[in-house]
DNA sequence: CTTTGATCTGAACGGATGTTCAGTTAGCGT
DNA sequence: ACGCTAACTGAACATCCGTTCAGATCAAAG
């Protein structure tokens, strides 16, 4: 049988996440019940409001934190060189960020619709902060004569919706790398946005 | 109120495809009854049932309408002229044809998950066939020089996903005309497999 | 005007839903 | 050794779910 009440138990927080996170990019949010999670984590449905307020809560939590790593993740990369030189980090740190944590993105995106205004709001807002980033980064390359890219803020949604595709077909030990998903991917946002 | 029992509809069946359509893009499959979906026909939930023999099948209908649709969209496009025509044809019909449709796109792509393994099975295959498409004009361009792509299947994904990713912003009578849209990222597509 | 049959209603089925909470348990600090 | 309390159970709450079906209704056919 699994855990017995009044076990402590500083590991149930992050299995709750873990479970919630694998269920919800696996069947969605409204199909995965309570219970469900609660089966996963070896625990009755009730023990979870000790580490949720409730399931929106949770959801919310989730999608906040996979967007906050995201943003510190690109904030941590040392930022040097050509915006070239960044567009190319950019490239190859959100396909190796964005495949390590497939599940985290997919849910971040597919339940938006699942979020309550205020909270999409916040979720939004973060997801224009990343945006920003690489149209920043696009501004630079037009500016210093490196690039060419008529509209940087389109190009910036192109380019990420283009790059977090991998997601949906890239499996580790599949025929390619992860290093030759990088240049392959590299090579065409490099050509789309060449002069 | 709404309609009375024993009138005939020809128009029931519209009503209900269109309505869950619109129902299951704004708040997912799973978070959408019957019962709503009733109440926006005009009906009580039962009636549906003359129309489709269970909720599985409704969405399964719709997506593999949507998908028949994009492959005979396609395919009924003029073909003639040089493989960077054609890829430029293609960019301006999947954007064309699928901001007119983005209810339907986003059910397509948000509600794999929730087929069974056999409809999905079916939708998968539809999917596969509408990205050769696109992958037989970048081997052309490959084999007559006038396109450098290191890996066609995957660069088809990518452009697919590139170019489904206006839906997420493209509104309608906004800063930029569909055709404006459109030459931004032909250019992109263009540059992207460029030699 | 009558009959027919497609169409829809309204109620019912068993079961699942998110959330609450009084009560039970087990491990920590003393 | 023992009490304290965080952690968990198990049951309960009202409500909703997809689906079925006997019976009511009404447009159209004869």
């Amino acid at each position: 049988m699994a855990r017995t009440q009044g076990s402590h138990s500083d590991i149930t927080g992050p299995r709750l996440r873990a479970a919630a996170l694998a269920l919800f990019a696996r069947h969605g949010f409204a199909a995965v019940s309570m219970r469900r999670i609660a089966a996963e984590v070896g625990v009755q449905a009730g023990a979870l409001y000790n580490y949720t307020p409730d399931k929106q809560t949770l959801l919310f939590d989730l999608m906040r934190a996979h967007m906050e790593d995201l943003l510190a993740g690109w904030d941590n990369e040392a930022r040097t060189g050509t915006a070239l030189e960044a567009l190319e980090a950019f490239t190859r740190f959100h396909i190796r960020f964005n495949t390590r944590r497939a599940d985290a993105v997919f849910v971040s995106y597919m339940e938006l619709r699942n979020l309550t205004p205020e909270n999409f709001a916040v979720i939004e807002g973060l997801r224009r902060d990343y945006e920003t980033r690489l149209e920043t980064i696009l501004r630079q390359g037009v500016e210093d004569g490196s690039m060419t890219v008529a509209e940087p803020r389109i190009a910036s949604m192109a380019l990420i919706a283009m790059l977090t595709g991998v997601n949906t077909w890239f499996r580790e030990h599949g025929r390619l790398s992860l290093a030759q998903v990088e240049a392959v991917y590299w090579n065409m946002v490099r050509k789309s946005v060449a002069g």
